[in-house]
RNA sequence: GCGUAGGUGGCGGAGCGGUCAAUCGCAACAGACUGUAAAUCUGUCGCCCUAUGGGCUACGAAGGUUCAAAUCCUUCCCUACGCACCA
């Protein structure tokens, strides 16, 4: 946690816990609650470690099972790393680049440090990781024909991704097959209770439900949480853009919020927020009433970024946006380059890949894109030089500052 | 293995010898508008060149035919579907 001590937080509400942000808890909610108030559960969230960043759509996650964490259930962070290293050539022959097992412990290592902002790795109740290489890496071929034999090739079929690929006679490979079963396999290897995880990822938890009930004879409750996406255009996460990650800075998480298109407000702040029901009622209320949305997408860029960073920060990161983009000022923290005088301006914003390439940077100039955004003088001159320190603004939210040496 | 239909830009999908850097849709980018958005409208959307022009690289891969190929031929690779095979 950045802000608050973890052990400060007041129990989470159970009720809330189990419907706020939930797409759906099987085999079904009364049950898991049951369960829940009898006795202490183990319950685990697996992220294959394809990258340094964890994202908001992690973070929905984690921070139900902080909450799960606080009311002295076990947790399990795993870590995917053996899936992560066999790489998944889903699409076509864009082999995705295979992740070296160093590669992988690396972002593992950021990504317990990135979680802890949200679960605790310390105290009595701490946080366990896992990694799934454990298990998967001694797996012999006999070992996975059983585990292959445990479901049939219809069930496999009944996922979407499947289906869809099926109708349009695009190719699904056997090893697809396999890696719900890994997945599933996870839980079956870690003999947990439950499984939490964002609605994309049902299939693969439901296969495990499968499975443990098959090998291990026991239930495993499956939570889906809802994806951040936005209702009309699905414009979250596809374009990756917008999607925050723990390492963005505060001012970046602004931007990115405010880019969010209106309709994704009641459910950013259902979601990704700590805001109380009633409170998500009012908000809801204003909307219908015809408060400016842009007011509320300010107080969720507030709220989320306050689960990162501190008050101040969260302060500066609206300041910065107010002046930057409302009042047409210079971002905080725009990027500064030296170059020797006479440079052409167009070298240096392909050379800080600012822009791909010069005929980019040409067709920008003819549509009268960069300018120098303290004057706001358009250039137009695609031979410009520099010969003096000067802030450019290219387009709505490129900004670089060039000084000469 | 046989047969059929295919493999085109980030994606979908036209084109089937020259006028093709490739219609169109989506995505993206820019301009206008605005609330920073969204929607809408307009424009751009391979790379390089001081350019209303020129060059280069591209249409699964490699060769070939031709003055000229994404378009024709050959071989190869890959995918789907059907048939055959089925320990």
């Amino acid at each position: 946690m950045s802000k608050k001590d973890l052990q400060n937080l007041s129990n989470p509400d159970i009720n809330e816990l189990l419907s706020r942000g939930i797409e759906k808890i099987y085999p079904n909610q009364e049950f898991f609650k049951k369960n829940l108030e009898e006795r202490k559960i183990t319950l685990y969230f697996g992220i294959d470690p394809t990258g340094p960043t964890l994202h908001l759509g992690h973070m929905i996650s984690l921070k139900k099972l902080r909450d799960f964490q606080l009311l002295g259930h076990k947790i399990i962070l795993l870590i995917g790393d053996f899936t992560a290293t066999i790489g998944d050539p889903s699409g076509k022959e864009n082999t995705r680049k295979m992740l070296t097992t160093q590669e992988v412990l690396d972002n593992a290592k950021l990504y317990k440090e990135q979680a802890s902002k949200f679960i605790s790795f310390e105290g009595s109740n701490k946080a366990e990781i896992e990694y799934n290489s454990k298990w998967l890496s001694k797996m012999t071929f006999k070992d996975i024909i059983e585990l292959s034999s445990q479901m049939t090739v219809d069930q496999m079929l009944k996922r979407d991704m499947f289906e869809k690929r099926m109708e349009n006679n695009e190719p699904i490979y056997i090893h697809e097959f396999l890696y719900p079963l890994m997945q599933g396999y996870d839980s079956v290897a870690l003999n947990v209770d439950a499984e939490i995880g964002g609605n994309d990822q049902t299939f693969n938890m439901l296969v495990g439900r499968d499975l443990m009930k098959s090998l291990n004879n026991k239930e495993k409750f499956v939570i889906a949480v809802k994806l951040l996406v936005d209702p009309t255009g699905k414009k979250m996460g596809k374009t990756e853009g917008n999607m925050i990650t723990f390492k963005d800075t505060n001012y970046e998480m602004y931007g990115k919020v405010m880019s969010w298109t209106d309709g994704m407000i009641v459910e950013g702040f259902e979601i990704c927020t700590d805001v109380s029901l009633d409170e998500l009622e009012n908000i809801k209320k204003e909307l219908k009433e015809g408060k400016n949305p842009k007011e509320l997408k300010m107080r969720l860029a507030r709220e989320i970024i306050s689960l990162f960073y501190n008050d101040e920060e969260v302060e500066q990161a609206e300041k910065n946006f107010t002046e930057t983009f409302s009042d047409g000022g210079l971002p905080k923290d725009l990027s500064e380059v030296d170059v020797s005088k006479d440079s052409l301006l167009s070298d240096i914003l392909v050379a800080q890949k600012i822009v791909d390439s010069k005929s980019e940077f040409r067709r920008l100039i003819d549509q009268g894109a960069v300018r120098d955004a303290e004057t706001g003088e358009k250039i137009t001159d695609p031979f410009y030089k520099i010969e003096e320190d000067r802030v450019f603004k290219i387009g709505a939210r490129r900004f670089i500052k060039i000084k000469v040496k």
